[in-house]
DNA sequence: GCCAACGTTGGC
DNA sequence: GCCAACGTTGGC
């Protein structure tokens, strides 16, 4: 099982959108990046992913979990663009915060530190861990 | 609200 | 195919 990030200003698709989906999950739509498509083609059911709140937040706030794999993007009719169906799994009782992240020698190399604007990112069964512990799970 | 960094677009 | 210009993102 593969860990992944997904990255979401709260104005626009929030931790509390996402949980009132509930099981039925919602489409990761939007993306219009090659760099994060190609990741959530990797992507298969049941991988984890932290879900992030950018811009005033800038924490890790959920876990989610892929619950369909690469298709088509529901939102454009552009074929080069596709997104996977993801669920809200549990709220992280304590938000990891940036800082925090960028603070922890352990975890300099994740990519949302070194590549903030990336919206779907890869993250290590190390990282994870990590910042699981970090947020109270 | 500003601005740096990055990715994409389009003219040549 | 290169690269300048532009738009967007997201940390500060």
């Amino acid at each position: 099982m593969a860990y992944w990030l997904f990255k979401s200003e709260p104005n626009t698709w929030g931790w509390q959108d996402q949980i009132a989906k509930g099981d039925v999950g919602e489409e990761w739509d939007g993306v219009r990046n090659y760099q994060a498509r190609n990741f959530m083609r990797a992507m298969e059911i049941g991988d984890r992913g932290f879900f992030y709140h950018s811009m005033k937040e800038k924490s890790v706030v959920g876990i989610v979990e892929v619950i369909a794999t690469a298709h088509p993007d529901s939102t454009t009719d552009d074929p080069r663009w596709e997104c996977v169906d993801i669920k809200a799994v549990e709220t992280v009782p304590t938000p990891v915060t940036l800082d925090q992240i960028k603070a922890d020698p352990r975890l300099t190399e994740m990519v949302l530190v070194k590549n903030s604007r990336l919206s779907v990112q890869p993250v290590t069964n190390e990282e994870w861990q990590i910042v699981c512990t970090l947020g109270g799970l």
